[in-house]
DNA sequence: CTTCAGGTACGATTCAAGTCGTACCTGAAG
DNA sequence: CTTCAGGTACGACTTGAATCGTACCTGAAG
């Protein structure tokens, strides 16, 4: 049941060029700026961005952004969670969800 | 004398999209720190950046980072000066040029 | 058990981006 | 004028990233 959480850098180690690759990408960003959005920062189903991509592309994305130490994501087997690793972002890099935030959340748009 | 500014975006046109873009680059985010480290924002010779690349990379970099909405490039024909957009920069994305700010001075190491 | 949806692994493809070589332009200094 | 350093234009090369097809795994529900 209480699934099994996959590895990401420490919140010290996180590498503002990795963070900044990661938020290049118009799908990555639109899933941290959905994450952002949430004060509540429940663990939320991987499916539940209504991406516009495959299965196989999205868990790239995912992967990217828990190598970046963005994001948290826990392994149930047959269905994965995603949960923003807030704390250690605005620890590391204060401000930035702002940014996010702060940006039209129609953006979704493909490029 | 005075050189011609060449062309950039409107400071409320500015993306975020490709600021993270163009920020994705060691060598570019590179000279953008430096530039922020530097209260006085004065112009600045396009070669004062000791960037481990040659001419042409050099010049492509600063055009992105232009087109980005980042930097005015000033054209002085047989040389070329660059300034931070501050202003307009603080104005759009608050707290963006503190996060490069709060780097390492030497993460200007080559990939 | 079987079925099924969510997710992953691996490989192939496609495309964008970083890089440089060659040639050329520009203005300043001899 | 000529020379020279800084910069650009264009093309070619190379690498990395995004994407998907196929096949497979996992756990829950019949």
């Amino acid at each position: 049941m209480t699934g099994k959480n996959l590895v990401g850098p420490e919140a010290d180690a996180l590498d503002l060029g990795a963070v900044f690759r990661a938020l290049a990408d118009e799908h990555r960003r639109s899933v941290l700026t959905q994450l952002a959005a949430d004060r509540s920062d429940n663990e939320r189903g991987c499916n539940s961005f209504d991406l516009p991509i495959s299965k196989q592309t999205q868990t790239h994305h995912f992967r990217v952004l828990r190598e970046a130490g963005l994001v948290d994501e826990i392994d149930y087997g047959n269905r994965k969670g995603i949960r923003l690793r807030r704390a250690d972002i605005e620890k590391r890099f204060p401000g930035l969800l702002a940014l996010l935030g702060a940006e039209p959340p129609g953006d979704t748009a493909p490029r």
